[in-house]
DNA sequence: TTGACAATTGAATAGTTGTTCAACTATTAT
DNA sequence: ATAATAGTTGAACAACTATTCAATTGTCAA
């Protein structure tokens, strides 16, 4: 990481960095896109959007098998996107917070603009 | 890809699946996620918020090489969130699309709501 | 046209990440 | 207790990705 550049614009390079935001919230920033950067979580998390559902239900829908949709519920489950409770042999997850939804919608409609 | 999951609630995954959106569009979104994704591309488009910059000026701001910088600004730029046009020797970016903003505002509200 | 600087590019490397597989835990029903 | 089913877990593997390095292109000034 050598910054192997001299500055061209010196005040508007100064004026610049004061408008940045830290480096820690930075990378939770790109932690937490990188969360929604993968397709079958993403599909997880759209199932969610209607009903609560278990595992096994929740595999059918999106297509993939248990131990794979277990994975990404133990990430969405440590970011807090999803919660779940457990009902006899059934572990029923259900979305943790209604700003996913509007996160997802709002991505949607920048993609459509194309 | 083998689903090894016989289903528990028959009616609740049809009904599911109904609200389910394309595959396609699924890869299109986690697609455009992975761009918010990484820290650099993240801090790129962050620093191009208050005014377009050319490439050296970019790379002081956020402390990367000029190569890094021209490797993750060719991804911006085929993604269309960042355009840009040539001064002389420099070459000026800037955002695309006031979208952007809003999604990484949208994003850091999120965040700050724990 | 030569030297200096801005920017891009491709190949190589190192690090990360998602799925698979097999083993394991937990709960229910017999 | 035992069998069956739901779910989780860790290790291994393959695929992907960001940075570095070196070489290259393009533009301006001398």
């Amino acid at each position: 990481m050598d910054v192997d550049t001299p500055i061209i614009n010196e005040e508007l390079v100064k004026k610049t960095k004061q408008h940045m935001i830290k480096e820690t919230e930075i990378y939770a920033l790109s932690d937490f896109f990188k969360i929604f950067g993968d397709s079958t979580r993403l599909q997880i998390l759209r199932a969610l959007e209607n009903n609560p559902l278990c595992v096994v239900d929740l595999c059918n829908v999106i297509g993939v098998t248990k131990s794979a949709a277990s994975h990404q519920l133990k990430i969405l489950k440590a970011n807090k996107l999803v919660k779940y409770h457990k009902e006899g042999k059934n572990v029923i997850y259900a979305l943790d917070d209604d700003h996913v939804k509007k996160i997802i919608l709002f991505a949607r409609e920048h993609l459509e603009e194309h």
